[in-house]
DNA sequence: TGTTGTGAACGAGTTCACAGCC
DNA sequence: GGCTGTGAACTCGTTCACAACA
């Protein structure tokens, strides 16, 4: 009873969004392994969560799971694939193809997970017109016309910070309504428009914090919080199926 | 008064510590700009987040902050730097110098901002040898030597999935215990180490939804709840200084 | 019996609003 | 007057524990 409609995109906490991609993930492993059907401890321990969550999480989808069997597997891929707007591929565009642009380019995880990378773009003359992974970089004066003719929607800036914010303007003129951003800098957009931010140095950071406190525990603070290191993320469960390579 | 004891690292928010890395950024573009004093409001909007979040946060830290005037930059500056761990620059571990690897192994960012990547890895002969930003490639079954030679204590993972486990078992193994991974997969590791992990497609699927649910509102849901996209993360502020390049 | 779906308790994190201080 | 530091209210997310059900 009470099914949760599944219209009702906007009542999805965020929280559960930013893990649906983990579930598809496992689900995906599983599917391949063989399995028609899994229990939300099973699903959980693929993808690294505790079972009463995703049990919520999923309940959230107005779930299609059997009380006393599990969930199907294709279903809920199916399902998962519908709430995340995975049907469609949406067409993506790479401004930036420095360093991280290249890598970017030609990570195959995109494709084999519901996008495409349409276009490529740089500002230096010097890299127009070279091929990377099939795809031609253009100037970004181009943007318009391109994305336009790809129907781009999603824009990934992969350029130095100086560059971002008229990258990112650039991006909100031509219609894209979600930023992926990899330059290390806050970036103003219109509202409407979502920014996600992915900081490499960042992550590296609140792991350095987290050794410096391990490190500070042996030389025995005045909190008398000697036990083993309380609130560690560490990860448990079957590390999942082989997925597509990050790297080359 | 009841002056935060700056031992007490412990006693941080984790959502704290995530938030430490920006305002360092945002602190380093206001030293370079000439300030010698900043708002909570002024570092706030540099750093992308609400001054009341900001001043709370600070304030963990046993704050050093002055009443009518701000925050000294310099100070807080090196304080910040301190709860990170950053003052000893700690040496990394990269392992898997394929495509995404060899961008990493390239970003200026990390030296800039605490720490050296010391060594690199890989099991493909191929690799081996080859000398990626002045560093030489060397085979994985040498990481235990060069581990503890160079005392590395964070390890990067950019290896394919399937091989992701097999190397976090063997980071573990000699001693480290900060990782960040960067391959499409669960990594199960011995409590007390800390992963995080960075999923590229994943931030691609979660900006996805959001496009998906926009695209949705307007064909009006039973629920009628047609304003302007509720929730969206929208940043705002000043987009800060141009901290180092991501790219080239 | 085994497993889902969910109300209720709990805890973490955010925002408010203002006292306290420069 | 202006700004920080913080208790208190509130919101969001997680965990518990169990009723509903195949």
């Amino acid at each position: 009873m009470s099914q949760h409609r599944p219209g009702g995109l906007s009542e999805l906490p965020e929280a559960t969004v930013a893990r649906l991609p983990e579930y598809l993930r496992a689900l995906h492993g599983l599917a391949e392994a063989g399995h028609d059907t899994v229990s939300s401890e099973g699903l959980a321990t693929a993808a690294g969560v505790n079972s009463a969550k995703l049990r919520k999480d999923l309940s959230h989808l107005g779930s299609y799971g059997t009380r006393g069997v599990g969930y199907d597997v294709a279903l809920l891929i199916e399902q998962i694939e519908y709430v995340l707007g995975l049907t469609q591929h949406r067409a993506v565009a790479l401004v930036g193809v420095g360093n991280l642009g290249h890598a970017l380019a030609g990570y195959a995880g995109f494709a084999t997970r519901g996008f495409r990378i349409a276009a490529l773009f740089d500002a230096d003359p010097a890299q127009i017109g070279e091929v990377i992974s099939g795809l031609t970089v253009h100037h970004i004066r181009e943007l318009p016309r391109i994305a336009a003719e790809e129907s781009i929607s999603i824009g990934v800036i992969a350029t130095p910070a100086g560059a971002a914010q008229a990258v990112a303007d650039q991006l909100v003129a031509v219609g894209v309504t979600g930023i992926l951003n990899f330059a290390p800098c806050v970036l103003s957009v219109p509202e409407g428009v979502d920014v996600r931010k992915v900081d490499l140095a960042i992550e590296l950071q609140i792991l350095s914090f987290h050794e410096h406190r391990k490190a500070a525990a042996g030389s025995a603070g005045p909190t008398a919080s000697l036990t083993a290191l309380p609130g560690g993320m560490a990860g448990n469960g079957a590390s999942g199926g082989n997925q597509e390579a990050v790297g080359s």
